[in-house]
DNA sequence: CTAGAACCTGACGTTGACGTCAGAGGCAAG
DNA sequence: CTTGCCTCTGACGTCAACGTCAGGTTCTAG
């Protein structure tokens, strides 16, 4: 499929996939013009760089990584750097865990106590 | 107590303290030459901050719950604004933990089975 | 064959949370 | 008083992950 195709069914732009080929993270085949060619798994390679990228990991570490997940490359490296970046994701839910506990607080305050909305006038829940 | 010290105690830089004023999110007292004074809870305040920071929230967002944290502002809009980055919160939560078990499956496929280590030769676990 | 969409490379623009530097003033110690 | 560290404002630099524009080529429908 071309570039375009490829945007839509992904839902990322098409200048996001020139950018991770760029990085290294995306391969592609060229037509005789020279226009990119992608095979369908590129599909799921796209989903699995976006979900990484979401998971706050930079295009260097997700470069690195990506030849431990879909080549099996396993060298004490690899696996090393699989296992930082896991944790890396663990203690970066906990820490959001934290900060959601600390919001659940917040909220509890300000709907619990009928108190703290008196003066603005109570209307039920 | 001045910037030097709260930026020791929290572990924040003194720029990014300035930078936090300067979005509204932090206040100080100034001596008559001008210098920032931090009372003790500012620590706290600063803590808090980097806490929303690290959740992914900007400056903006956090700049409009920090009224409904610390004053118990009260209002619909408030408490609706603070229920969207709770859930906001909840789903990047949700998208870690699949990318963690993602990560997790490739781990363990990279470990277990001794066939995907033979020819690099196994040494045990 | 031709218009218009899709594609190409190259390069500059954007945004947020600071880093860093310049130049000037403040503060405690000896 | 002066040395040296801390602080001030103001302003430009940075970095990542793209957005956007320019200027040109390619593909496809009619």
């Amino acid at each position: 499929m071309r570039i375009g195709e490829l945007a839509a069914r992904t839902g990322v732009s098409v200048r996001a996939l020139r950018y991770y080929e760029e990085q290294g993270l995306l391969e592609s085949g060229r037509s005789t013009s020279g226009q990119r060619r992608y095979p369908e798994p590129a599909a799921d390679r796209v989903q699995l760089i976006q979900m990484l990228y979401a998971a706050g990991l930079s295009s260097r570490t997700i470069l690195d990584l990506l030849p431990c997940v879909d080549a099996k490359v396993n060298t004490p490296e690899s696996r090393a750097r699989l296992a930082a970046e896991r944790q890396r994701i663990d203690e970066q839910i906990a820490a959001l865990t934290r900060t959601r506990d600390r919001l659940d607080q917040v909220i509890e305050l300000s709907e619990g106590p009928a108190s703290g909305c008196a003066h603005l006038g109570f209307h039920g829940v």
